[in-house]
DNA sequence: TCTATAAAATGACATGGATCAAGTGTCATA
DNA sequence: TATGACACTTGATCCATGTCATTTTATAGA
């Protein structure tokens, strides 16, 4: 009996189950009872890991499921033939990506490591089936199809009608507040990825992004040394946006 | 008897049932059998019209359900503060919209006819509940929701990396193959929106849209009267956007 | 038919960012 | 600690596209 107790643990430990993961309540999970959890926990495929600048999926791969960062961050994108890659997202710890290959089962985009990075996968077979008998588990997906929808929107807006200092303004305001979300300075952190990155979700070049930091620096809104991002001044930061978004 | 029949038949015409609908191919209920399509044919509202530059929804109204046009033209779109709009998608006959409110309930951004529209209105809850006994329409939902986050990615693409040479050939483009799509002419059509909106969709500026036609038109690749768009050298069009997507 | 109003086209000019070309800093490996 | 590779910064220049002003055309209503 003991001996089975121990293989249950280390099962679990192995598998790091979502009850056991610091993250549960910002990924899918969220808002499932514990019983819910587990027998979505069971269908989940363990942690891979995987270096700096790897690929997950391709264009044209096979669509397997949705995919949860567990720690490191990707980045999604489209590429234009001459090379230029447009980036969709990044996806931090705790957010879950890869969402548009449900159209016809096979991946559109790429999606890259932007450090080392542990990811679970989420098969989509086993989700949908789960969805046929825990309603609230349909709402939690449901409510994340529709996040993303808006963040994708949002960017929409970014690119179409802001300016670079907007973006880029916008840009850190995004990620300040998704590393608060997750419980960490919303004024002091690290860039996960590179300025080549951040030009290329921001629709700008590189040199403007360069630029941009010096120029934020030297009005005292920001001190930003290499990754290192720290926020001196949040409400011009803010005002910097103030024309961008309705807010309701 | 005979009363009966004639009842359920005017019920039938006022509904406009799915089965009866000339454009149920290209709306949701694709893909189902006639009994599935019945069942979620009693959940739909009967269309309602709208008139030209009429407001379906506007930020903050609760998400009610998704929309299927039926008839005319519909944009959604996000604005700034200062007014400008970016428009996130124009909707045909067939295609349906409004998905994004699912996030917290509701709605997200605005969404306006562009000419005199039908709809119709799939109700969420009910549409919700569907899907836990039909797993052919929640595959359907899915698929849906994956092609809108597809069209939302290509655009993105448009927006952050393509030139305005390349957006308004690729707006024509798209445009050509959804027409193409519900059997129509893929070469000669009317465009049910202003240049303000195409501009607005393109992330340009009127004046550029209004001088890139001329262009397009000098070169011997359209023909544009007003709203008439007649593609005479398909090839060109193609060309001009051949480097921007890779194609697997 | 005339008039008012809005939509679209056109022209002149200005500029935000791209591009190109060096330079500098950082990190990994020998 | 040298060396190479790469990420980032900085400066000079240019141009695609925005902005503003005006004209032309289409549309709707009296």
């Amino acid at each position: 009996m003991q001996k089975i107790m121990n293989q249950v643990q280390l099962s679990k430990q192995l598998k790091v189950s979502c009850e056991s993961c610091s993250l549960s309540e910002l990924c899918l999970p969220r808002g499932l009872s514990t019983k819910e959890m587990n027998i979505l926990d069971d269908h989940i495929e363990r942690p891979r890991n995987l270096s700096q600048n790897a690929q997950l999926y391709q264009p044209g791969d096979k669509f397997t499921g949705f995919y949860a960062v567990r720690s490191g961050g990707v980045k999604t994108y489209l590429t234009k033939k001459t090379g230029e890659q447009q980036i969709l997202g990044f996806h931090l710890p705790g957010e879950v990506f890869g969402l548009d290959g449900m159209e016809n089962g096979k991946q559109r985009c790429y999606a890259t490591t932007l450090e080392n990075t542990s990811y679970c996968i989420l098969p989509y077979d086993q989700l949908d089936h789960l969805c046929e008998t825990i309603p609230e588990l349909r709402h939690q997906v449901c409510q994340l199809l529709g996040h993303e929808m808006n963040c994708d929107h949002s960017h929409l807006l970014l690119l179409g009608q802001q300016t670079a200092h907007e973006r880029l303004a916008t840009f850190l305001l995004n990620i300040s507040s998704r590393f608060k979300h997750r419980g960490f300075s919303p004024t002091s952190f690290m860039l996960p990825m590179s300025r080549h990155d951040i030009a290329g979700f921001l629709g700008i070049a590189v040199e403007t992004v360069s630029r941009l930091f010096k120029s934020f620096q030297e009005k005292g809104i920001v001190i930003i040394n290499r990754k290192q991002v720290d926020i001196i001044n949040l409400d011009k930061l803010n005002n910097m946006v103030a024309n961008c978004e309705e807010t309701d």
